[in-house]
DNA sequence: GTCAAAGATGTTATAGTATAACGGTTATTT
DNA sequence: AAATAACCGTTATACTATAACATCTTTGAC
């Protein structure tokens, strides 16, 4: 059994980013590619929490943090991060998330709730296969599968969250 | 043995079209709404072809049919349109194809040609509730399903279309 | 038929998301 | 050190969607 789709809202978000962070580096010592500053810090502001955040977001978190960035700026980590996939775009809200596991490929699938917003990334290969399949059965070559699921997680239901 | 996923290109797609209009008079005299000159208007213009086609995109026909329309017109059409389940929106693209079958509730997987465009819709039961499952079995509740897959249809793989 | 309520449309302005284009800087390679 | 490639800053603009409010039309009750 291993975790659960939803972290409990209480448990210790810290390692998630620590573990994230170190994630990425490796990756990106993999891959080639430089994870500069800017990229770090775009990175480790999308995994401030398990929700997705948008571009624009981001860009305000960003000022706070008294780094004046322009939305090119913003985008351009973004593309890079999505390239070294290290994370995500929930396209059914324009927003992006943390992957969970990017030092190989997969494809995902995943939970929206639409109380609290947060994202649980599921890794379901039955999922993907049997979505592959019917694909070729229609004579398709599949590339890319954006799988989401929108709906309520179990705090949402028991009334956990307002 | 059913339709193809994708028909071919030169079928006879005035038979689409017309099936297509002739759905949704039925469907929203069950809804007891209404399908005005305008939604009709907008429902044709999707139909036009089997690419999802973007809210600006609509307007503009619409100017060129010589109907002057602001962006809320079109967006008010699509709102009604999607509430009656007579047309889908393709997330990953910000545009919006038509239902192949709006008479009864499905959940819906599309292949989307990155090539030519097209999308085709399968409605896969066995997809669907696989996810359901799999959500359950996070302790999620399914609300709505948004599945999207990208490639090559059949026709491109060989070269058909550039 | 008249009238009130609900529904649909018109109009203007604005919010939200994303990229083009160009120039300058920094890191890497030769 | 010079050449190259990668990265970043900046300005402007494109694309997607909705808020807010006025007007008109349809519907149903009386
Ligand atoms: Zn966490
Ligand atoms: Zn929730
Ligand atoms: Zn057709
Ligand atoms: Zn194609």
């Amino acid at each position: 059994m291993g975790k659960p789709a939803f972290l409990p809202s209480q448990h210790d978000h810290q390692v998630c980013i620590r573990q994230a962070l170190a994630n990425a580096k490796v990756v990106c010592e993999r891959n080639g590619t430089r994870l500069t500053a800017q990229r770090q810090q775009v990175l480790e502001l999308i995994w401030q929490e398990h929700r997705p955040i948008g571009a624009y977001d981001l860009l305000e978190k960003m000022h706070e943090l008294g780094h004046k960035a322009a939305p090119p700026t913003v985008y351009r980590a973004l593309e890079f991060l999505q390239e070294n996939a290290l994370i995500h775009r929930i396209e059914s809200l324009n927003a992006y998330t943390g992957c969970n596991h990017p030092e190989h490929p997969h494809a995902s699938q995943f939970l929206v709730c639409q109380q609290c917003r947060r994202v649980a990334e599921l890794e379901c290969e039955a999922i993907s296969e049997q979505l592959s399949r019917q694909a070729e059965a229609a004579g398709f070559a599949c590339r890319q599968q954006t799988v989401e699921i929108s709906g309520l997680c179990a705090e949402c239901q028991r009334g956990e969250h307002g």
